[in-house]
DNA sequence: TAAGTTAGTGCAACACTATTGCATAGTTTA
DNA sequence: TAAACTATGCAATAGTGTTGCACTAACTTA
């Protein structure tokens, strides 16, 4: 993805491309899989956490990436599809792999509708699955 | 559940009953939901969060509890039925609600069962609802 | 353009959760 | 009883997430 593309992409969700989110959306981006913060934190020695962790947030309210907690002790974040607006729709499944600790969207598998017991109404959900994916199989 | 009943059931899963133990299960079983190490740590002041803690843990291990992400932050722990054995036929779909922090074991509604990419494999999951409980409705 | 205002960044500190080493007390076993 | 094991308490630690504050860059507007 280039710096351009990536510009457009967040001024097209209204927040603006400064050198650090552009650095971080790209990474996020690139690695095809879902990034902790201190993952992106290593991936580039010389930024600071907290930098990283307010552009994450900023993201996050704007529908650029979701969170996924996917229960190894640190939330996730991955970046949305285009039209994602993160409700009930956009939502899909996790893979979380145990071997190799990879977090993958699976988009192509949506989040399944449950009927929840009358009283109870449903905001938002999270679906992780456990287990050992292709790359470690 | 009297002390008795309780002694039985660490027996029953090769867990020696001893006085901390009995009262963490016995607050986990009275309480009908999930608790985290620092609501149970709260409810009787006097004792070490790490004698808690490593009851919770061998009560994971022995199948006597399960625990939930929720998102909340920290971990929580639920008694198993009798029968579990903690794979995947035993889970279940957890309810947090987002006005009182409560979760619960909705064993009424067991984790759909998905059909996984080629080479995927499945361990365990985790079906987090999220919204609001007939409580705080 | 210069001054004023707002937004982003870096640094440091902090709260909280989870976890462990080690000493001690308690229990079981030979 | 003495030895061996198990559970508990205490203290320390690592890791994650979060915030206050000062500084700088960017933008606005007179
Ligand atoms: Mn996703
Ligand atoms: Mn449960
Ligand atoms: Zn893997
Ligand atoms: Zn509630």
């Amino acid at each position: 993805m280039t710096n351009n593309e990536i510009e457009k992409k967040l001024e097209s969700k209204n927040v603006k491309p400064t050198a650090m989110r552009n650095l971080v959306y790209k990474t996020l981006v690139d690695s095809g899989k879902a990034l902790s913060l201190a993952d992106l934190e290593q991936q580039f020695e010389k930024v600071e956490r907290s930098t990283i962790f307010r552009a994450l947030k900023t993201f996050e309210d704007n529908f650029i990436v979701h969170t996924v907690d996917d229960g190894s002790g640190s939330v996730k974040y991955a970046v949305c599809d285009d039209d994602c607006t993160c409700n009930i729709h956009d939502l899909h499944v996790h893979f979380y792999c145990t071997r190799c600790g990879r977090t993958r969207c699976m988009k192509e598998l949506p989040i399944p509708n449950i009927k929840l017991p009358e009283g109870y109404t449903y905001d938002n959900a999270q679906f992780i699955i456990n287990g050992v994916c292709p790359r470690c199989d």
